[in-house]
DNA sequence: GAGTTTGAAACT
DNA sequence: CAGTTTCAAACTC
């Protein structure tokens, strides 16, 4: 074993270009010190002297492969001789046993390694100095100065250092010197601070989140590397230093056998470990922006310097085994294409984490490709850009700490392993949550209002989720009638329904919107939502907590149950959790929401006792919800609680909170849950492949068209507001004031040709402020169904309880 | 999953 | 507008 040596802090001191004082004189390298606990790459030689001494730790594990590599990789290397020199790597044996991350990938795994082409190079990366060696050079030199300027230029070169140095650490025929490891100890932390100086300059680029991590990675490849050539050293031959070529690596695979079939398999995945990660510090640059791409695109991927691309999966599991156990793969949709950065970030994390993990998992079948680990990895950067996460979370600092001081000890290299793996759990915990929040503000449980591309995206991407939303079944309407209700909510049918023959498909749109207009001849509102919510109303909460329809809310035709009572779902009162209204024609109702009997006032006032209920339950108000605490049933506007902020992207309901609140605030929350979650009747109808000629529907906020587009859509989409329908002025003059407990509905659905109605009819003596009604109606409602002249005629009709009959239909 | 029940939608 | 038929969802077994 090599023991430290005096001078190998001075040969690495004046061959580190890390060292450089133009460099470290240089802002942005001062910079990247101050965010790096690496003081300097000095700093980091000086300890070589620790790092050494695990040299002659033999229990575990020594890098010494790998430390000449650093330097000489700046120095020479072919980058053409690089390619498969990884297949020389240096294999770990044994000894893992502080690492169990990266041991824990089952021998046959690499089984399928081998006899795949991956042990079987014959290159033998010749040392090049000179030209390449510039690349090196000129990265270092344009640091400070180019870096900033030209950070293309100090991209390419970073990345052929890394490439030269990979190369060089695995060239077979070098021999490591002292000299060398304690270069290559600190050309280690040398990279790492480059890393960072390379994620400062790639962090201006489009694709940051994509470059970005390359740094992170880098910084954990090197760890790995460590680790894995210093297990080598212990596992296969403990006072071997020499870096095995090619042949060694062959023997060595052959001697592991003699170790058993675990050592064997350790051998192998250290193996292909080692290829995986430094591969990918290549190949994730030059797939910058790729990152999501799946095993498909990746297999036809033409990797710089890379003939042979099928050592990729090796490093799937590279990363699998830096990923925690309980990192399980996710829903691969919530990856899909996401609109928003910061669903790119949370989407692309999981994706990738979930697609790594995946592949690792499946790879007995994976051909040998697949989507790049750094998926996993990468966007971790990216989400702390955007997202206030602490800095503690940010692994690099703590890697750092474990190689800034030179401690090539397995311990180190399991403590930053661990460190990456709570980071992986910390960035798993926030990606969770973000998509938590995403799956809220996009929910999209059915497609119903999604786009045609959106629909089969999603479908694709998740047949579940299709599942939780009910579409339709047709058999014979071929879904262009109103039995299909698909077609009723003016969306397109989707894979997940059931129908047959289905025409409310894009490809026949025509048909569609002329069947529509047919119907809508027939019936102006046949295509409009069926329940209609006073304003006066707000949810109620019924004894088991399940939300209702306001209580003065109603089937706008009201219903004709004959045997069922009103009691199942075959009362469309009852499945909208409406009470019937006078005007529905059944039998011996018995609504549990509100029998046809009762009069409004009574509904009214059964739900008021309700609600009262709830708030003295809920009396034990927290002194942040007292602010918020409004009169209860306040029937003024401006009573409520600036409700502004409660977008239909930022609003959220925890029940707790909808306790503690006031009556009408709660009644709002209510409103607007079960708006979101029970009733999207009316963003289901604004489709925009949807829309009949009659309806000139401007486009509207795209932020909003799209949460309208991605809100559910279940079968109960046909409650809805009433401010939709042409008879929404017709309440205002309700027990309650009418428009409030709409409101955020409103936001969602008034159209502009609605808007003067609106202002009317809402106009409490406080009236709407003006705020509040732009972005209400900067949201697209139900494609209008009628000229507008027609619905005067229901207004006419729900001012008194509305007691018509579908006078358009019957 | 098949068959039945139910009520809305469609038709006459 | 009423009666009938068609239809698909809800429901039952």
């Amino acid at each position: 074993m090599e023991s430290p040596e005096g001078d190998r802090i001075k040969a690495t001191s004046l061959s580190t270009p890390g060292s450089s004082p133009a460099v470290q004189e240089s802002p942005v390298f001062n910079f990247i010190s101050n965010l790096s606990p690496i003081n300097s790459v000095k700093a980091a030689s000086n300890d070589a002297d620790a790092a050494s001494r695990g040299y002659g730790d033999c229990g575990n594990r020594m890098s010494t492969v790998l430390v000449p590599c650093i330097q000489k990789e700046l120095q020479s290397c072919s980058p053409s001789g690089c390619v498969d020199d990884y297949l020389t790597d240096p294999v770990e044996v044994e000894g893992c046993s502080n690492s169990n991350e990266l041991c824990v990938q089952p021998a046959k795994n690499v089984s399928k390694l081998s006899s795949s082409g991956f042990n079987s190079p014959t290159i033998t990366s010749p040392k090049v100095n000179g030209a390449n060696d510039r690349n090196s050079e000129d990265f270092m030199h344009m640091l400070p100065d180019q870096a900033e300027e030209d950070p293309l230029r100090s991209l390419a070169l970073f990345e052929t250092a890394i490439e030269q140095r990979d190369a060089e650490s695995f060239d077979g025929s070098h021999k490591l010197t002292p000299t060398e490891k304690a270069d290559q100890v600190e050309s280690n932390a040398f990279l790492l601070s480059s890393a960072q100086h390379y994620e400062q300059f790639t962090a201006h680029f489009d694709e940051k989140s994509l470059y970005t991590m390359s740094s992170f990675e880098m910084s954990v490849s090197q760890n790995v590397m460590l680790q894995n050539t210093g297990t080598q050293h212990n596992g296969q031959d403990g006072s071997s230093q020499s870096p095995k070529n090619l042949q060694n690596v062959e023997a060595d695979k052959n001697s592991s056998e003699n170790v058993g079939p675990v050592s064997t398999g350790l051998l192998k995945e250290s193996t292909s470990h080692q290829r995986g990660i430094r591969r990918h510090l290549q190949f994730e640059a030059a797939l910058a922006g790729k990152c999501i791409t799946t095993s498909k695109s990746h297999s036809s991927h033409n990797v710089t310097q890379e003939s042979d691309n099928s050592t990729l999966p090796a490093s799937f599991r590279d990363w699998e085994s830096l990923i925690p156990s309980d990192i399980e793969s996710r829903e691969v949709s919530s990856g899909r294409e996401a609109t928003s950065s910061s669903q790119n970030v949370a989407s692309r994390l999981s994706f990738c984490q979930s697609e790594f993990v995946r592949s690792s998992q499946n790879e007995e079948s994976l051909p040998l490709i697949g989507p790049l680990p750094p998926g996993f990895s990468l966007h971790l950067s990216s989400m702390a850009e955007l997202m206030p996460i602490s800095s503690d979370l940010m692994p690099t600092g703590r890697i750092h700490d474990y190689l800034k001081n030179d401690q090539l000890d397995d311990q180190a290299v399991v403590g930053a392993s661990l460190v990456i793996s709570q980071y992986t759990d910390s960035m798993k915990q926030i990606s969770d949550s973000l998509q938590m929040t995403l799956s809220e503000q996009q929910a999209a449980p059915c497609e119903g209002m999604m786009l045609t591309s959106e629909i089969e995206e999603k479908k694709a991407s998740n047949s579940s989720e299709s599942e939780d939303c009910k579409r339709c079944n047709c058999k014979k309407s071929k879904c262009l009638k109103l039995y299909c209700d698909c077609f009723a909510a003016g969306i397109y049918c989707i894979d997940s329904c059931a129908c047959e023959s289905c025409f409310n498909k894009p490809e026949y749109e025509e048909t569609v919107t002329d069947t529509r207009q047919q119907i809508q001849s027939r019936n102006p509102l046949a295509f409009a939502p069926k329940i209609v919510g006073h304003a006066d109303s707000a949810a109620n909460v019924v004894e088991d907590g399940n939300l209702t329809t306001p209580a003065s809310a109603r089937h706008k035709r009201g219903c004709n149950c004959k045997k069922s009572k009103c009691l199942k779902k075959y009362c469309e009162c009852f499945q909208a959790n409406v009470g019937c209204s006078d005007g529905c024609r059944c039998e011996g109702c018995s609504n549990s929401f509100g029998r046809k009997t009762e009069s409004k006032y009574q509904k009214v006032q059964r739900w008021e006792n309700q609600s009262h209920v709830k708030l003295d339950a809920a009396a034990n108000v927290t002194d942040s919800t007292k602010t918020r605490t409004i009169k209860p049933f306040s029937a003024r506007w401006e009573d409520l609680p600036d409700m502004s902020h409660l977008t239909p992207l930022s609003y959220s309901y925890p029940e707790a909170e909808a306790s503690s609140v006031s009556p009408s605030m709660r009644e709002f929350q209510n409103v607007r849950r079960a708006h979101l979650h029970q009733e999207s009747s009316f963003q289901s109808s604004v489709n925009p492949h949807w829309q009949s000629p009659m309806s000139s529907m401007p486009q509207f906020h795209e932020d909003f068209a799209e949460h309208n587009r991605r809100s559910s859509y279940c079968k109960v989409h046909d409650t809805t507001k009433e401010d939709n329908m042409p008879e929404i002025q017709k309440d205002t003059s309700t027990p309650s004031n009418a428009s409030k407990a709409d409101i955020p509905n409103k936001k969602q659905i008034s159209p502009p040709q609605f808007q003067s109605q609106e202002l009317r009819s809402s106009s409490t003596p406080g009236g709407l402020e003006s705020d509040h009604k732009f972005s209400w109606k900067n949201v697209p409602s139900f494609p209008p169904l009628t000229p507008y002249s027609k619905s005067k005629d229901d207004i006419g009709q729900t001012g008194s309880d509305f007691k018509g009959h579908p006078s358009d239909n019957r």
